[in-house]
RNA sequence: GGAGGGGUGCCCGAGUGGUUAAAGGGGACGGGCUGUAAACCCGUUGGCUAUGCCUACGUUGGUUCGAAUCCAACCCCCUCCA
């Protein structure tokens, strides 16, 4: 492949986000000559995105920083009947009212990734519901439903999955690339929208409005795939000890977004720079070829940026500092999760099992148990080495609160009030 | 609609009357080693007011001293046929 000549191309080729493209010499010379369009759908099945999201998102970012037009398109009338890629189970249907709130959660952390208004190169976000919500069944056949080859649909990965799997797999679902395909074209039609991105799993789904595009409207249309980003041990990422990685801060804490940064293997660091920040390459050459103890610099450099972008520089702030405090001093830092006990509670005496539940380290008090047999409990830094071990006044530091730890990297704080 | 196969814990998957909270693997968590890494080794992995009690093998009922295991009905999935 040449060298491409527009910003786009040639910024997500270097920084490891271009997996296919349907045509990269013809879409190269089209974002080298204008500004283009283009869209990323998300669903609205959480009131959250989580890191599985965020290359679609910075390739968002990356379009808009050279000079294009990003559309989220979120999928307000596809949540309706959820996509079937992966999953064994059909999805539950969502009401309109749970989409609504799934789409306000999520837009809140677009507004940090992308600047959204009236110019030519503002983002901004459609619901396609306002287009599928009012199709007419017979209509939509006759005019749409007859450019799709079902002998071609059956040969994609999202079904073919389901099938070689032996899942079911419902009409309702299967009509799920129908409608994403319908949606390229709207959006083609609406906003000049001439490129869909998205991870590699959606390459049918994108081809498949591009065909309906040339079919009706004789129009030209891209389509463009990203990775699907593993760790270099092969694992899916995005797990951490709280389940997924979630981009809201109420569902993860700013400090916790940045303890998984800080946390990637090795391997991983320099490609995870050049997708997950926009740190100049000259910089992430000289942080990943750092070695031993000494990448740590460079993981504390991704989570510093990493979390910046999507919680902003204060929260990125407070949490380094906690982290610096915690790890490196041995301390306590404020970004700790903390619940507060009432003083007359603690002198009584609470069971540890009981304090690490509430406070959120273990998800039962079994669990704690467990925890503190397996020698993994901790107050205030020193094991707990009785099951039973009761905390109370005594515990207490000088700044009135004690410190619990599930292994060494779970901390939180108890507040006596 | 017919015939056959199947539904087990977070996931995959063994188990066909009792010592089964259910083999094994994966994942996850904890411990060790380290660098808040990977790899590797070890342990844990339903809940509780905890030497006991409760809940659990698609659902509901039944047989039995005793069921994930047997019977019946129902629901769902797969394959083939119509």
């Amino acid at each position: 492949m040449p060298k491409p000549r527009s910003d786009f191309l040639r910024d997500i080729t270097r920084r490891g986000y271009l997996r296919q493209c349907t045509d990269l010499d013809g879409l190269d010379a089209l974002a080298a000559r204008a500004p283009i369009a283009a869209y990323i759908g998300f669903d609205c099945t959480a009131d959250s995105l989580h890191v599985g999201s965020l290359v679609p998102i910075m390739m968002l970012r990356r379009l808009q920083k050279t000079g294009h037009k990003p559309i989220v398109l979120m999928g307000g009338g596809t949540s309706k009947i959820g996509d079937p890629s992966g999953k064994d189970e059909t999805r539950q249907l969502l009401s309109d009212d749970e989409i609504a709130g799934n789409m306000a959660g999520i837009k809140r952390t677009f507004e940090r990734f992308l600047s959204f208004g009236d110019g030519p190169t503002d983002a901004i976000m459609v619901d396609n519901a306002d287009w599928l919500d009012g199709l007419n069944y017979v209509g939509f056949l006759r005019e749409y439903g007859r450019h799709f080859s079902v002998n071609q649909m059956l040969a994609f990965d999202s079904v073919k999955l389901r099938l070689e799997r032996e899942h079911h797999l419902s009409f309702l679902e299967f009509n799920y690339m129908v409608l994403q395909a319908y949606d390229f074209l709207e959006l083609a039609r609406r906003y000049d929208c001439v490129l869909q991105m998205g991870g590699s799993d959606q390459w049918g789904n994108i081809v498949s409005g591009i065909d309906l595009g040339r079919r009706l409207d004789r129009k030209t249309l891209f389509g463009l795939t990203s990775p699907l980003i593993t760790t270099a041990s092969g694992a899916k990422m995005g797990k951490t000890a709280m389940g997924a990685v979630w981009l809201n801060r109420e569902r993860l804490s700013a400090y916790d977004y940045w303890q998984y940064w800080r946390n990637v293997e090795d391997a991983d660091v320099g490609r995870f720079l050049r997708l997950f920040t926009e740190l100049p390459e000259d910089e992430i050459a000289r942080l990943e070829a750092l070695k031993d103890a000494e990448i740590n610099a460079a993981k504390k450099r991704l989570a510093d940026e990493a979390t910046k972008l999507c919680h902003g520089p204060a929260a990125a702030e407070a949490a380094a500092e906690t982290a610096r405090r915690t790890f490196e001093e041995g301390g306590l830092g404020d970004e700790l999760p903390t619940i507060e006990v009432p003083r007359e509670r603690l002198a009584q005496g609470i069971p540890a099992y009981e304090l690490l539940r509430q406070s959120g380290l273990t998800a039962s008090n079994g669990e704690a148990r467990r925890l503190i047999k397996g020698g993994g409990g901790r107050i205030n830094d020193a094991t707990i080495d009785n099951e039973g071990r009761s905390v109370d006044l005594s515990d207490l530091g000088p700044d009135g609160i004690i410190k619990l730890s599930a292994g060494k990297k779970r901390h939180a704080l108890v507040r006596a009030v």
